[in-house]
DNA sequence: CTAGATTTGTTCGTATGTATC
DNA sequence: TGATACATACGAACAAATCTA
């Protein structure tokens, strides 16, 4: 055999086939400028193009899969097909991090807090009729909630309501960051529960907020959207502290 | 329409009996509590307690070692290693996501904002002796980059003073967070360049902001880390701006 | 509705490369 | 140096899912 042998240091291992294809199909996807909804050649195209074995072909588009950026449908028709997006593969992909890790909700706020300020003030003048109609209706809906005495579902809707403030929002980074607080406290509240006259409290005042915050989107007054949503976010952690809220810690199984 | 058979089709497929072996390895981990340098079973064992066979343990096992659970070693010895962390997965991970979106920098700074007036209150108090040496060691380094005019190395040592910030912090999420955006603006450095004049402006003032927090950190005054802090983003953003900087789009072929 | 075609999903057997002893 | 253990890779099949005629 000539030198084939590994010269470069022994921690430098030989990349495997299927990552190198698999980095390859990642390339070709961008260069070629593939879009939603086309897809990939088959199994059997790709392994004459890369001249290897069904299995490492199936290794490549697995760890594509796992990287969100495919979807594998059985059949005709079918195949890898391109993601749209992987919103949620990065959220979960953030989650199993922070899995290990103890994360009280005094520090999620102190994250919340600087987050949601600039969102706030950053939709101001990007929300039309339809989304403000649509955030009025959200905060009717959740009044109506908290009014019927479910306090879980009120707590989930008023969640949404930042979410819609997300989907108003040109700042894909902000958005992303503020959804995966939002989804955080959506499980803090769903497998905690709480004491319902506190809820109740907590759940007026949030609402008095989501109206303020309102009114400041339809005088497109960044400053009070700004202090508002600082209040708010002020208010929230004190309300949450006192109901001795702690996050579960077991993100990393469940889906 | 007669009762087609795909009203709720997509979403419930037979779920792939790799991916149910991968979930099923992921409780393991979890439930077992096994740490970084513990290794799983190898393949053939996995193979006799799944009944299953190779290609179908293997695609299991390709799962969790791009989800960065595990790494695979070939040889004696070798197999499926658990994994320390998983970080820069999830950094990667969130690039990917971010790939498709345009961001300028406006954007990231007005997340950056935040996020860093809250890194620099938070971490006041827990500053040892040892951290602020560490950073004023890095003041040292930054200053003397920047008159041997090494900007673009004076520019990462700049953020690397904001990740020893991220080190210091008992908030993972807050850490995780301000580390992601430092890594944007090292990609952005690095293939912009820029003025070296406007740099320079932009070093010198950016090294007596440095100093400023430390100075802060040694007092343990919070409030004045965080005026600092938030006086420290504007203007970088301010300069940013004046460099004309944008953001590279090929972050996803990129390692 | 059935039947066939197409493509992924899975299995088995075997061979090769690599690291440890 | 050789022997051993293990991941890596190949190739040929069969099973299951899904579309089309």
């Amino acid at each position: 055999m000539s030198g084939t042998a590994a010269e470069a240091a022994p921690s430098l291992r030989r990349i495997k086939l299927s990552d190198q294809i698999a980095e390859d199909l990642c390339r070709r996807i961008a260069r070629e400028r593939m879009e939603p909804g086309q897809r990939l050649p088959n199994e059997q195209a790709l392994m004459q193009q890369y001249g290897c074995a069904k299995g490492t072909i199936r290794e490549a588009l697995k760890a594509l899969e796992v990287q969100g950026l495919v979807t594998m449908r059985p059949g005709p028709n079918g195949g890898a097909e391109i993601r749209p997006i992987s919103v949620d593969a990065a959220a979960q992909q953030l989650r199993r991090f922070l899995h290990f890790r103890q994360l009280d909700f005094a520090q999620v706020y102190a994250v919340r807090r600087g987050l949601e300020v600039a969102l706030g003030t950053s939709v101001v003048g990007r929300l039309d009729a339809e989304a403000l109609r649509g955030l009025d209706e959200n905060i009717a809906a959740c009044e109506a909630a908290f009014a019927a005495g479910e306090h879980v579902r009120g707590r989930n809707l008023e969640l949404t309501f930042h979410d819609l403030l997300c989907d108003a929002s040109d700042n894909a980074l902000l958005a992303f960051m503020c959804r995966f607080i939002n989804s955080l406290l959506r499980d803090l509240v769903e497998f905690r529960g709480g004491n319902k006259t506190e809820y109740a409290a907590f759940g007026a005042h949030n609402l008095d907020s989501h109206r303020q915050l309102v009114s400041a989107f339809r005088a497109e007054d960044p400053e009070a959207a700004g202090r508002v949503m600082h209040e708010h976010m002020c208010c929230a952690e004190h309300f949450m502290r006192r109901l001795d809220a702690s996050f579960r810690n077991d993100l990393l199984t469940g889906r």
